[in-house]
DNA sequence: GTTAAATTTGAGCGATCGTTCAATTTAATC
DNA sequence: GATTAAATTGAACGATCGCTCAAATTTAAC
């Protein structure tokens, strides 16, 4: 049995997404993963590093969940089935509904460089998913073949990120469904150049 | 010459905003506010107090903006002066560009339950101002009067969040002055009941 | 000028932070 | 079973956290 890796990363991702990455204390990681201090330090050498490696398995899987709705004969409404999901979410675990990226980035100035890049850059990549997506739905045709891509895409994270907020800051995230209607109203709405 | 209340808590506000809510340390402050730790702890009881403080103001700047854009004979054209006011401000005070309340939400489960109350509080008093803002809109015939105004209010409020947050991972914030004109457009689209 | 009250000072408290590393336990090899 | 290598342990380090309070200073009153 080498290192639980990727369990490890798993429960880690629980105790970031709740607490921070500013307030997620390493006793807290050490209680979460049931590791001591040395054996942590040995796999992901610090704090930063586990982070680092809990938020790129964060954007791998929120990356795939995107591109499989660009990869999807139905686009439009695999979106609204992917925009629909974290208002679902159990109530015992309503830190999940905000994302991890976005959370993070609030705590920006206090960040070790290393984090901020990659913030950056996992931001970037999935802006290149939802791209993808604009592409998809414009190329079926539910979507004018002149809408512009990017901004359509950063559009797109845009309102991820509303719904996403406004949902952890109300009684019951379910009740914003109509905003997932908006969403991909709005989508085709008018995009003056 | 009594305690300077109101400069504290605007040099502390600039902390806070800079810096977060758990990322300040009462150094900072103490810095800041070039007071000693007593001087602080007498004026305002904890750094929970003080923040208390800053929020409470930030939050009637802020309404009494909002309600500014309600009030006016114009309130579209003041709603467009409004949300492109952020894109505007200078890179060295870049993360003025965020919302206050917004960034400190993303502490959610470290804060002290007073800051919690308080923030929720801070958000449903702004949701009002938005409400205001819609029913002007609609009164002014620039909006179809049978717009929801709840759903637009908070919708609104997301918009306003949504714009924030992307601009703070952008190079020029400025760039994004065209989700200002699809914000007032959307506003007008469908809002299927 | 004297006294009393109010304010400010800053050293330092106990707790917690991220991290280290000598010692120990576990796994692998012959 | 003996030997070696690899992995894990957990006490403890220096730094920093929010905060306290006796002492010093400033302000107010007569």
């Amino acid at each position: 049995m080498g290192y639980p890796r990727e369990q490890s990363i798993q429960q880690a991702t629980e105790v970031f997404w709740l607490k921070g990455y500013l307030g997620t204390g390493m006793r807290d990681l050490q209680t979460a993963l049931d590791k001591r201090p040395g054996s942590i330090y040995a796999a992901f050498g610090s704090k930063e590093g586990l982070y680092l490696e809990v938020l790129n398995h964060y954007t791998d899987v929120l990356h795939g969940q995107i591109m499989a709705v660009a990869n999807s004969d139905t686009p439009l409404q695999q979106l609204r089935e992917f925009l629909r999901f974290p208002l679902a979410v159990d109530h015992s675990a309503a830190h999940k509904i905000q994302c991890l990226i976005v959370k993070t980035q609030a705590d920006w100035a206090e960040l070790p460089e290393g984090v901020k890049s990659e913030l950056q850059a996992a931001l970037a990549h999935l802006r290149k998913a939802f791209e993808a997506v604009i592409l998809k739905v414009r190329s079926t045709g539910e979507l004018a073949a002149d809408t512009p891509v990017e901004r359509a895409a950063m559009w797109l994270q845009g309102q991820f990120i509303a719904m996403r907020t406004l949902a952890t800051s109300v009684d019951s995230p379910a009740s914003l469904s109509w905003m997932v209607d908006k969403i991909v109203s709005d989508l085709s709405g008018e995009w003056t150049e």
